[in-house]
DNA sequence: TAATTGACTTCGC
DNA sequence: GGCGAAGCCAATT
């Protein structure tokens, strides 16, 4: 915790705008680990903070990730936003995956 | 300090 | 299309 790789992500977490979703490898890499996609996972467990929309993080291939366990708290939060999903899968990943245009400062 | 685990990714069968 | 194995990183025990 309190790691810089942590904080890292938290930012370019909290920096996805509304109706976009990255990837857990996206954030790794925008966090300066293109690998450490599982480290964003295990991260992203421990945070759920209100700053840190966790729910926009999603895996490879517009797939939800396990957070809110089998009913994907997050599918309802996407769709909520305008993303585009369907049971359980982003329909059109490409479109509403995000490319982080708001690159955090270190 | 070392080993295990996990909200991952990608390739192969 | 589903299942398994290998690879990578941080947190936890």
């Amino acid at each position: 915790m309190t790691s810089r790789f942590e904080s890292r992500v938290l930012t370019v977490v909290r920096n996805i705008p509304p109706g976009r979703v990255a990837t857990y490898g996206d954030v790794a890499k925008l966090a300066g680990k293109p690998r450490a996609a599982r480290a964003v996972g295990n991260i992203m467990r421990g945070c759920r903070r209100p700053d840190v929309p966790c729910h926009r993080v999603i895996a490879a291939g517009g797939r939800i990730g396990g957070y809110g366990g089998r009913e994907l708290l997050k599918r309802s939060l996407l769709a909520a936003e305008g993303v585009p999903v369907s049971g359980g899968r982003i329909r059109d990943l490409q479109r509403v995956r995000w490319h982080g245009r708001k690159p955090a400062k270190p």
